[in-house]
DNA sequence: AACATCGTCAACCGCAATTCT
DNA sequence: CAGAATTGCGGTTGACGATGT
């Protein structure tokens, strides 16, 4: 581990006469804080004169007193060619909501997909989206995502992921087959049996919920903490009885690679990957995984991102909505979590419709672009027939923006197993002696099979809702602002 | 008018990977 | 091969303006 000047010299910044601050060392201050424009002729007359890259050779080259990384960092957001400011259009919206169902954090991945975006917008939106959603009470992914567009294609993992992502896959195979295909069939029973190993187990319900490396202020409420080898070796001592148990119950990571794709289009596959990849995210709907719907006393197979649920962001009690009377159908934009309640028992699995945009990037996806490669990335077609949202008050009054595709819209023939419902069913399921959480498509169309076996779904609500509270240390039954530590679940 | 809240944006920070020496 | 330097990425923070109370 090293470190820049600039990282070594930022503890003794002061005050700059421009105001900024500026960082001294070597001999040198480097000036920190806001860009002039006068920095900025600078450093533009040195990557044309030297070319981008080299950054930290701009202090040799000029009279620039700024650390190589900022002058990077100000080139591949401001001052580069080709650069687009302004909002973002309502395609690129829709683009960025569908590249992070699938990529998850990867800000630089999906700039590549958006000529003249840099990564920090791209951030930056997605982490205003999320609290705009947070106060609307709105799910974070729209309903349109199916579950196929978000499964993490072997197409996506061998052309995208980089040689960290390859060797973090492989390192959590490796973490499957060896060192930890110990998953907890129940993390409740396993708990309240080995309280000695809570912390472990918690440990296990933070990366099943979460990753390890939180991406927005949501998920930051989730400590990151990922298991080591070491540990997970050691938690089998620690569970010497789960352990054994446990491992009836899940299959490598190579059986949900192999096989869920392989039974359904809808199949929901799982990652076993941990939170090494951003393939966690696989099951993305307007509820997902990813949102964290699903109370932490369950037990999770798969990393799951912490962006938290948008009924946690209630602050009354998730399950309390849940049992709230339905409104009616597109009553309110931000209803749609309500939606779902008033959405009548799903009839059968439809097989998926057409990706739409998400195919269409997985071919882009390909395109490895070379470090300078915003300077000439081929255009993105982006459909026309996508609309723009609109602005509504929400419900305290201000104006937000209107995430329409929310809008959910009931399609008797659609089984969404990503739907709340569906998961908190599977949840009672569990409770009510099925044995397992869904842990693959087998599993899920286990329980969706039983759904759909004439079970009253909105007693089925009722009944999840009543039933969860037999589990009262789930996240879902927590306000957003008094969310206890996951430790403490 | 003052204050609070919110959204947006730019920049910084820490970390890890890669490249260089 | 080891350590240093550089680069890149993702998370976080703070400034600032707009809006609401």
């Amino acid at each position: 581990m090293s470190y820049s000047s600039d990282d070594l010299m930022h503890s003794f910044y002061d005050e700059s006469p421009a105001g900024g601050r500026s960082s001294r060392g070597k001999g040198s201050v480097l000036k920190k804080g806001p860009w002039t424009s006068k920095e900025d002729g600078i450093l533009i007359n040195y990557v044309n004169t030297y070319g981008e890259g080299n950054w930290s050779a701009v202090q040799k080259h000029t009279s620039l007193a700024r650390c190589g990384k900022s002058c990077r960092l100000r080139w591949a957001n401001h001052l580069r060619p080709n650069l687009k400011k302004g909002a973002f259009s309502p395609e690129e919206e829709r683009l960025i909501v569908k590249m992070h169902a699938k990529m998850g954090n990867k800000w630089a991945h999906m700039a590549e997909q958006l000529p003249g975006r840099t990564d920090n917008e791209i951030k930056n939106y997605w982490n205003t989206r999320i609290k705009r959603r947070h106060r609307a009470g709105l799910p974070l992914y729209p309903p349109e995502l199916h579950v196929e567009d978000l499964q993490w294609s072997e197409e996506y993992i061998t052309s995208n992921i980089t040689r960290v992502d390859r060797r973090r896959h492989q390192d959590c195979l490796q973490f499957g087959n060896s060192k930890a295909d110990v998953l907890f069939d129940d993390l409740n029973f396993a708990t309240s049996l080995l309280p000695v190993a809570s912390d472990v187990s918690d440990m296990f319900t933070c990366n099943m919920l979460g990753t390890g490396g939180s991406s927005s202020p949501y998920e930051s409420y989730m400590p990151p903490i990922l298991p080591s080898p070491k540990q997970l070796r050691e938690s089998g001592s620690l569970f010497p009885m789960c352990s054994s148990n446990i491992k009836q119950e899940f299959h490598s990571p190579e059986h949900f690679q192999n096989t869920a794709p392989q039974k359904s289009p809808r199949s929901c596959s799982i990652s076993p990957y941990g939170n090494q990849h951003p393939s966690d995210v696989l099951i993305s709907d307007s509820h997902t995984f990813t949102d964290g719907m699903i109370p932490t006393s369950i037990p999770l197979f798969g990393a799951v991102k912490l962006e938290l649920p948008s009924f946690q962001y209630s602050e009354t009690s998730a399950f309390d909505q849940w049992k709230t009377t339905p409104s009616p159908p597109h009553s309110d934009p931000l209803d749609s979590v309500d939606a779902y309640i008033q959405s009548p028992p799903p009839l059968e699995i439809e097989e998926s419709s057409d990706t739409g945009l998400l195919d269409m990037l997985l071919p882009n996806a390909k395109i490895k672009t070379s470090a300078k490669r915003s300077m000439d990335l081929p255009e993105i077609p982006i459909p026309t027939q996508l609309s723009a949202g609109e602005n509504s008050p929400d419900s305290a009054g201000n104006l937000v923006k209107t995430e329409e595709l929310d809008q959910q819209v009931w399609e008797p023939n659609r089984v969404d197993i990503t739907r709340p419902d569906v998961l908190l069913a599977s949840s009672w399921l569990d409770q009510q002696g099925c044995v397992g959480i869904v842990r693959d498509s087998s599993s899920m169309s286990d329980a969706l099979a039983f759904l759909l076996g004439g079970e009253d779904i909105e007693n089925s609500y009722v009944t999840v809702a009543s039933s969860s509270g037999q589990t009262q240390q789930g996240v879902g039954s927590c306000t957003w602002t008094n969310m206890p530590p996951v430790w403490s679940l």
